[in-house]
DNA sequence: TTTTGATAGTTTTGTTAAAAAAGTCAGGAA
DNA sequence: TTCCTGACTTTTTTAACAAAACTATCAAAA
């Protein structure tokens, strides 16, 4: 029994793998059942015992990528000199991401207003994840005596994530889309490290 | 002639009026040329008269407001203490504008995407104007000497009002609409207030 | 110069049929 | 019992097209 389970768990890893290829190439609504079955070789009916529907294994690939992008956080967020590196780390961990999976969102860009509730709870689950290990750092900053004391430092990196995740690329006379276009994420990083720098400055004595 | 040009005028003006109450009850898709052509007693064939077309209605009713919100700034924005000042009062004519205005920009969010080129004109302008004053805050306060010379007062400038653009809420399980909703500006006000609060403070010595 | 009724042209909306894709199931293989 | 498939049903997307609603134009009147 557990050796079956064993052998179910390298399948779904596989029709995981599959799908975020096609995902990541052709985005949500250009892939079909059919074409991930084909690249299996298996039927798509197959698809349909390991998974329940197309949405939901949408969704196990995004939660695969979370959970990939929040352990090199975990892995890291305590390793840092001071809090400004682990900010740091953050948005350039957070810059691959975004990079290397762009095409795969595309599903965030045509449902834009109303994704499913189970995608919102993943980018809240990640989204909270953030918060607590950052703030986290922010307490042993105010520890070491290198910033003000504050009253709410879930609050403050919140502020700082939402802050951040506003930026745009904007050079004037430039339409500033509500999602970023691939070719203006190395720029909008740049201002990401930047308002980070002046932020920080902004907690220290 | 003169005359006619004001009488002219006038009635542009009285037309601009109603299509403004219109686009902010109804937004721009669900109201009518007839409509406002109605609420103005007159025939709809004047009001292309008057004006080209509908969108170039719209955003001449949108140029006004602008011009509006702009002439505030230009009239208090010489007047203050500090940067802060600067920045808080900024932030607050821009809240006022938003919330008194919430649904003409309903064609924003729908057409979010794709909106015609004279309206990034207009608002490329106004965020110009902003960034020309701003700066010129800046620049004045770095004589003071109250906080650190920099390189670039415009680029710099530009990333607070990109940072306090990116402002949403968001508290906790809470799905982030790319478009604030109404209920939701009391509490993101709040948020740029700290957001300046902290930037500015980053920036002195 | 200003105004309008009539009308031309365009976009949106609604309908329907065909095609494509999602999703189901009884039953065979391991 | 678990894993798998071909054939099938249901749902969604697409295309074509007519009706309706609306934008935009224009000759002619005030």
């Amino acid at each position: 029994m557990a050796a079956g389970n064993d052998h179910q768990d390298i399948k779904r890893e596989k029709i995981l793998e599959a799908s975020h290829q096609r995902f990541l190439h052709y985005g949500y609504s250009k892939t079909t059942m059919n074409e991930i079955a084909g690249d299996l070789s298996m039927s798509k009916a197959l698809l349909y015992y390991y998974f329940p529907d197309k949405s939901q294994l949408y969704i196990a690939v995004m939660r695969k990528l979370s959970n990939d992008y929040l352990k090199v956080l975990e892995d890291h967020l305590d390793t840092f000199k001071n809090l400004k590196e682990a900010f740091v780390f953050q948005t350039n961990i957070h810059h691959d991401f975004i990079v290397s999976n762009y095409n795969f969102f595309d599903f965030f860009r045509l449902n834009e207003q109303n994704l499913p509730d189970t995608i919102w709870e993943i980018v809240n689950q990640v989204h909270s994840a953030e918060l607590a290990l950052l703030s986290k750092a922010v307490k042993t900053e105010i520890e070491r005596g290198s910033i003000k004391p504050v009253d709410n430092p879930d609050e403050l990196v919140d502020l700082l994530l939402d802050a951040l995740h506003g930026i745009r690329v904007g050079a004037l006379s430039q339409k500033k889309t509500n999602f970023p276009r691939k070719e203006h994420l190395e720029e909008i990083h740049d201002k990401k490290l930047l308002l980070i720098d002046i932020f920080i400055k902004g907690l220290m004595y």
